[in-house]
Order: C-alpha cells, then sequence, then structure tokens
DNA sequence: CAGTGGTCTAGACCACTTT
DNA sequence: AAGTGGTCTAGACCACTGG
C-alpha cells in the first residue's frame, strides 16, 4: 500500500501550496521525486483524481482541483457523525433517547439477513452541533454480533465504537438509500424543528469487510445544518450514446 | 482503453451467468482467457468492483455481487432523466413548461461563471413516466454557448441534446447539492402531488471535459417515483482513527 | 501448502496538447 | 517536435485464505 502513503503526501504537498500555478509536475518527475514507479505515482494519483482533489488534463498536465476543495461534505464520502458536525464548525454532542432489545420486525430481518425470532438491539440517538439538534439516529444490530458484556451507555452516542469494542466489528461501507421526508410530531420535538420541515432522510445498511450485514440505520438530518454534495458522472451507456444525438 | 472492452466482456459474461457459483476465474486465468496481460485485466475488475458489480476478497477470489446489482438508482452515476424513467420499468415523455432568454440573476452568475450583463437561456420542463409528472427540471445555459440557430422546440426536452447539437458542448460531470424541499403551490401543480409533500431537490452544476461550467440545473424529484442509492465509503481518516477507539 | 488477490517495477508505445 | 497523461506488458514479490 505504498501508493497510500504516496497519495498522503501529495495531498499534503498540494495542501500546503506547493505546486504553485496550480501545476503539478509530471507524472516521471513526481515519481522519481517520491522515490517509487510511475505505476505507483499513477495510482495515487488516480486516488487523488477520485476524490476530486485533482485533475488530470490528457497531454496537458495535472492540476489541483480549485472548485471541488470547497465542497463540504461528499455524501459518497463521509459518514462519521462526529466528523462531519466538526467540519462545519461546530461542537458535536450526543443525547441519548432510548435503546431496546427486541424482536427484529420483518423489515429489519430483511435488512440484516435475520431469521424468524433473532433479536436486535435499537438504539436511538440524537447528535447536537453547538447544541442544538441537527441528526436523529436509530441504530439496529443483531443481537448475535455482541460478544462482550457492556453498560447501557456504551449506546449512548455513535454505534461504531461499540460495534469495535463489543462486537469486534468494523463498518466497511454503507449502502444508503436517500430520501427527503417532512417531520412528524416526534421528530420535531427530537430536532426541535417546525412539525412538516423537510428532513434529510437515509436509510442505510452498513456492511464488514465481509460484505456481511452489520448495521441497519435510520438518520435523519436538519438540511441547514449540513451541505450534501455527489459528483455524478457520466454512465458509459450515455456516453455513448449522446454522439448519436449530435448526427 | 482496451481494459474497458475487457470489463464489457466481463460484465456480460457475468449477466449470461457464467461463473456458475459466483465466483470468477482467478486473475491470471482471466487474463489468458481475454488475452491480455494480468495489469489490464485488473483494471477492468477495479472498474467493475467500482460499480459494485463484483467484490474481491483477498487470497480468496473473485465474486458475482449478488446484492448490488438490485440497486435500481444510483446517485453518483445515473443522470439521464430518460434513462432513469425507463430504468423504472416506465415510458418516458416530456411536457414544456416555459423558456426565457434573460439577464443571469447574480446565483446563477456564481454557479456559471458569468459576468454581470451576461444572457442566459432558463428552460422549465415537467417529465413524465408512463403519462405521470415525475420531475421539475429548471435548466440555466450561458446564452454565449449558443454557436447555431436553434427552434424553440429544441428546448422543449432534455437539455443534453441542445447542448450537442447546438452548442458543441458535453456535460461530462455534475456536482449537484442534495436537499430535502416541500412542495409550494407551483409544484404541487406541475408535479400533480399535494402541496407540502416533500420532494428531492438536486440543485446541479454541469460540467464539460475541460471542467467548464456549462449548465445549471435545478430538479425535483417525485419521491416514491424514484429510489436514489449511494454507496458510503470509509473515508481513511474515520478508518484510521477507529482502532483508537477499541483500545 | 498452493492459490488467490494486492502491490510494485521497468520499460514500451500511443494519443493528445502545446510550442 | 517535445512533453504530457493513457495504456499495456511481463515479471516479480508480498499478504492473505483455504484445505
Amino acid at each position: 500500500m505504498r501508493w497510500a502513503v504516496v497519495a498522503d503526501q501529495l495531498r499534503a504537498m498540494i495542501h500546503q501550496g506547493a505546486f504553485a500555478g496550480g501545476r503539478l509536475a509530471s507524472e516521471p518527475d513526481l515519481a522519481a521525486m517520491l522515490g517509487v514507479s510511475r505505476a505507483t505515482a499513477r495510482q495515487a494519483l488516480d486516488r487523488l483524481e477520485h476524490e476530486g482533489v485533482v485533475i488530470r488534463k490528457h497531454g496537458s498536465g495535472t492540476f489541483v482541483n480549485a472548485a471541488l476543495l470547497h465542497i463540504t461534505t461528499r455524501l459518497d464520502e463521509v459518514w462519521d457523525f462526529a466528523e462531519m458536525i466538526r467540519l462545519s464548525g461546530c461542537e458535536p454532542s450526543v443525547r441519548h433517547v432510548r435503546t431496546r432489545l427486541e424482536a427484529a420486525s420483518a423489515a429489519q430481518q430483511a435488512k440484516l439477513g435475520l431469521g424468524e425470532g433473532d433479536e436486535v438491539i435499537a438504539a436511538e440517538n440524537v447528535f447536537l452541533a453547538d447544541g442544538r439538534p441537527v441528526i436523529f439516529c436509530r441504530d439496529v444490530l443483531p443481537g448475535r454480533l455482541v460478544r462482550q458484556a457492556y453498560a447501557a451507555e456504551e449506546l449512548h452516542g455513535p454505534i461504531y465504537a461499540f460495534l469495535a469494542r463489543r462486537c469486534q466489528q468494523w463498518v466497511s461501507y454503507n449502502v444508503a438509500e436517500v430520501l427527503p421526508v417532512v417531520a412528524g410530531r416526534a421528530l420535531a420535538r427530537h430536532l426541535q424543528c417546525p412539525a412538516r420541515a423537510p428532513l434529510h432522510y437515509f436509510e442505510e445498511v452498513g456492511y464488514n469487510d465481509d460484505h456481511q450485514a452489520i448495521l441497519y440505520s435510520q438518520e435523519y438530518y436538519v438540511p441547514d445544518a449540513f451541505r450534501f454534495h455527489v459528483v455524478r458522472k457520466m454512465t458509459s451507456e450515455v456516453r455513448s450514446r449522446t454522439p448519436e444525438a449530435v448526427g
């Protein structure tokens, strides 16, 4: 994973304002500077381009991307609540709502790949930014995952810490469905917003490195506290079809 | 771009049910089968893994992904209205609302990198699925992009065709902000939904291959007509910080 | 242990942009 | 024509998984 180190080095150099003029050194030069082969340097640059840090132009050069650096939250990458709140310039805190150990509902069974009668832990928390409620989150995880005794308070906050400490499980990626909803009475109370106010609703399933579902989350975000951006790339089908529309 | 051909071949083979049991041949074998080097085969597999078609397990093998294949719409990839509607199993059509040539507002100037007094074309259309309104879209493009005479009807529908035919411009990628909103009276009328119903709102800036902003779009989606999914990957910072929380 | 994917190298040729 | 990124090759070694 030397390419990851190289990517970090390049990211740091870019942030520190090396490459004045916005243009990076050529790939062979970068490879020589960093003491790796061009292929490894390219792998690092692939990563930076994917992140939007850098733009490559065939035959011309590689350039620092100015526009994308200011995007506040990339929908497809960031998903640690405290991190997101901190990125918004606020101090994060948590208020626990409730925790329950119960039989999995049909929906929960489907999302988590459980069977009839399996139990789940359902924890509800509100996350605050500078004391203002901005996220309501219901985390559901299979009871069988728990491998150690735990204190109730460990479910009063980010579930990832609990998954790691008591279940030896780490979420590697989520698949989330994004929906617009309006706040009901209970949500409006938890988030201190008007009833029928629009909210982001994310319905997520988290998977570990083995692609097993280990977490089902329902998250409601106050929209004016965050800005979710996504870079939507041309699909190959669209790209190949468009020229026909020209002729 | 031989790797793209290889990726297409593999995608087709997977779709046709080769690799029974869900396990692909090994990378050296695939390379030999397809007559390319292992590096090229890997680049194709990288693409398929990114698309979610395939899952690779270190030391074990490469497997067909069952779960992700059924996701209806990936938020970060698909964005051709007709395509999206067709993917939902419906027949797409368009109803034109209005077109205007006007001085760019301050917001439009900022989004499109325009100056004082520059003109824009603003076209509003409603897209229908099986005759039911599902998207309201306002497309704004700089007037200076237009390089040929055009008929008013060319703005009654997808803007990409117009951009290609009359502006010689092609959108390469979008940067979209995703927001939840509630339908106002005008929107409710256009989309034939109740007032205050929740809607997806996408505010997008489209860029060409040279990373110049060429299109500013405001899009409202009826949420029950689409399902937007996004794969959210662990960021490197989160990944490196989590183990500390364990100790 | 053998087989798998993950990484890296050195070198080559191509397509594209700029001068 | 020179320099750039895009692609491809052949070969090597590693880390991980499984029997």
